[in-house]
DNA sequence: AATAAACTGTATATGCAATAAACAGTGTAT
DNA sequence: ATACACTGTTTATTGCATATACAGTTTATT
């Protein structure tokens, strides 16, 4: 029926669009494609995406491992699926706002949102632009988001091309801070503050002119409370924005004038 | 003699600064680390960084995988040592400029340029800020080039991370999609025009309301020769670069005005 | 109703991976 | 001269993805 679709999808595409053919012969199924992804992104949230095997998957449910394999056809496809299970989030931009700046703020804090919350996201290697469902669905939110900003399609996928590549970087690592901490690395140890002494060592002022003071000075290596990780990051999105804003003044400026 | 610098760096890492000490007992080493992470650089060059295997790695200079952990206790560590390696690269940004804006280009060019150069440079986790030799010596250039904006430390690092966050994005997907393509995979499949015809079936106007018109213009999976992602990537820099400026402008005004 | 086809989950087996442990040989310090 | 600390290797363990062959189950066809 769909099969017209479907032929050149990798296989864990064409199941995230449901274009798989189920026949009615043979025995009930005793388990289904949701469910596996469930408890495959559960052994991930806990222990991390190392600790995802088909074994581990399948014994989690009962079964054995092979028995994945008859609505799965392997493990990288299953790695698919959760990514686009992961993406399956609530609108962040609020229906009818158009305060563009408020909006890919929000665009930003909710990608940010699924690598906190599935530490193993950024993980998962991308083989190719989204093109599962989850993840056309948040292209699409933000999409909404800049809706009446007078920029033309390619202008509007680069700009959230820019936003979703710094919410990545900025999401892998916080995420990676997490998950560092999380495995009883000291905070400190993420940040670097438990290295401190052994670079302010290393780190000599003939080898790297530029970076030695910053070294010395403790700032390299800082995270008091008042300046965490995910301050840094905001500071950048603000830039960001700032510079899309000139962006559209511009493109104003031209019209007008 | 150095044991109290290295005590709490991974062992990866107190190798990439030569902290490991050695003795004189003993048959002289056939091997050494630098070979050993140069024979695994060429691997994952050519084959990807699935194919770095200690057995793989060993073979290819003639010893047994086993030979490899009298020199690196783990293959995690031979992996930071890789990713430490693939950043020694020259000074990209020229002695004396002062053109900041100039400059943060060629270090984004130079960073890109390690992920073509090495397309598995970003399949390498990161496990805490940068604090190997090489990885430091980048920074210290980028510092070099913003050496007289008129920012604090703080700020010269955020833009720092800003930027090569930015960068490290840009990079993963670019190389992706040379390896993507590299491995078989026309260059439509990367891009998306070979699933093209597949998503305006799919992403139909009700389920995506604001993505369906760029699918159905072909916008979204558009490849056309003068518009390839690099020039997507260097669209956003600009308006990074832009809202850095704007916020040096501002700056300005407070102490001027 | 009988049977073939298409499916189900499972048991078994293969090959590759990281790496621990034991080993025999080789220089150096005593 | 010999004990020690090291070298690279052999062997073994454990875990992994997954191919293949199987026995049982449901439906379509006869």
């Amino acid at each position: 029926m769909d099969d017209h679709i479907k032929i050149n999808f990798p296989p864990g595409v064409a199941i995230s669009w449901g274009l798989e053919k189920q026949s009615n012969r043979g025995p009930k199924r005793e388990l289904n494609i949701d469910q596996i992804v469930e408890a495959a992104i559960a052994i991930a949230d806990k222990e991390g995406i190392s600790s995802v095997s088909m074994n581990r998957v399948a014994s989690s449910l009962g079964f054995t491992s092979m028995s994945l394999y008859r609505y799965i056809p392997s493990k990288d496809d299953l790695l698919i699926l959760m990514q686009d299970a992961a993406c399956d989030i609530p609108n962040p931009i609020p229906e009818g706002d158009t305060d563009w700046r408020e909006n890919l703020r929000k665009f930003y804090e909710a990608t940010i949102g699924v690598y906190i919350k599935h530490p193993w996201f950024g993980d998962i290697p991308i083989t190719s632009i989204p093109i599962t469902p989850n993840n056309l669905q948040m292209i699409d939110y933000v999409l909404g988001g800049i809706r009446e900003l007078p920029l033309n399609d390619h202008e509007k996928m680069s700009i959230i091309l820019l936003i979703s590549n710094y919410a990545r970087g900025a999401g892998e690592i916080m995420s990676d801070a997490n998950q560092a901490i999380q495995a009883g690395a000291s905070p400190g140890t993420f940040s670097g503050v438990d290295f401190s002494n052994a670079l302010q060592e290393l780190v000599t002022s003939d080898r790297f002119p530029n970076l030695h003071s910053l070294v010395a000075k403790g700032v390299y290596t800082d995270d008091n409370k008042d300046n965490d990780v995910g301050d840094d990051f905001e500071f950048g999105l603000e830039r960001i924005l700032d510079g899309i804003e000139r962006y559209l003044k511009l493109k104003e400026q031209k019209f007008d004038g």
